[in-house]
DNA sequence: CTTATATCAGGTACACTGATATTC
DNA sequence: CGAATATCAGTGAACCTGATATAA
């Protein structure tokens, strides 16, 4: 949070790289696939980052959004992360104060993380800014074709990851 | 290259989250992109992890088997980094002899960034992982059904990207 | 005793900013 | 001189492994 806020290029892998194979629409699917979440990822990282936020702390409050409070193992668990990274991301929350640490009322070691109203408040903002990005993302599909393109997403979530 | 090869679940940001929008192929066409990516992403850095490389690595070796040899401001202008984060990755790869840095015969400041043989096979068993990643992909897919993805996946890479 | 939880300590790769020296 | 290049140094967030303490 002291120097997020000057970032101008960061993220983006190899965002472009003619050659490796044809152009456009005719290239490898990954490729196709990882060039669009880079550019996804570059342009949603740019508006977190005026907000002082990054994927993994936007990531977290989803999850803290979605699901209430929830102890440092279960955010682990669902952000696919190992206890200590997921801590050291909450840690960084804290810090900002977008999020509270309360020790769970009925188990002793449990410490259960919740939004604070500024985390809401941050939550709020940075939802708007990526559902602009969104709407960008559907203009020019129609109908057959979004869903063409919703069906495929999901399957490849469904089909790529572990379990 | 030392804790790497026993790497487990690493990567993977919010890949889950109920409660956000809809479920299957109904949710924010963002957030399918942003779980479909996660998978893929997921998928694609373990699988390459088993060689040794990372995504940034994969990329800058990517781009050097497309254009040939290039200077490290070229390098960090393609991958849209700084010069002094692209350098620190050339390092690394420098360090496990996958590329080799030598003067230019024309300019007396400019090193060129090249492939070893060793980078060379390398980024081709690179790329037969992640192909073998993309064929389960295009999979359950019709010709249409392809035509659109691709039409799609192509736009946003386009619309989304800087300039 | 076993399992789950939280957290400390240490390490790496990757991203940034700032500063500096060199070459054209 | 200015502009581009390479690279040193330092910082930070996010990922990991390993070890440890505590509670159910």
């Amino acid at each position: 949070m002291r120097k997020r806020e000057t970032r101008k290029r960061a993220m983006g892998r190899a965002l472009s790289a003619p050659g490796e194979g044809k152009r456009g629409a005719e290239g490898h699917i990954g490729y196709l696939l990882r060039q669009a979440q880079g550019a996804f990822r570059h342009a949603g990282d740019t508006a977190l980052a005026e907000i002082d936020l990054t994927l993994a702390q936007f990531g977290m409050l989803t999850l803290l959004g979605a699901h209430g409070a929830l102890s440092g193992a279960e955010l682990a668990r669902l952000s696919l992360q190992t206890p200590q990274t997921a801590d050291s991301v909450v840690k960084n929350l804290e810090r900002s104060g977008l999020v509270a640490r309360t020790p769970d009322p009925a188990h002793g070691r449990i410490i259960r993380v919740s939004l604070t109203a500024a985390g809401e408040t941050r939550l709020a903002a940075a939802k708007r800014r990526v559902d602009a990005i969104e709407r960008r993302l559907t203009a020019g599909l129609d109908p057959a074709q979004e869903r063409a393109v919703r069906t495929w997403l999901a399957a490849v979530a469904r089909d790529l990851l572990p379990r």
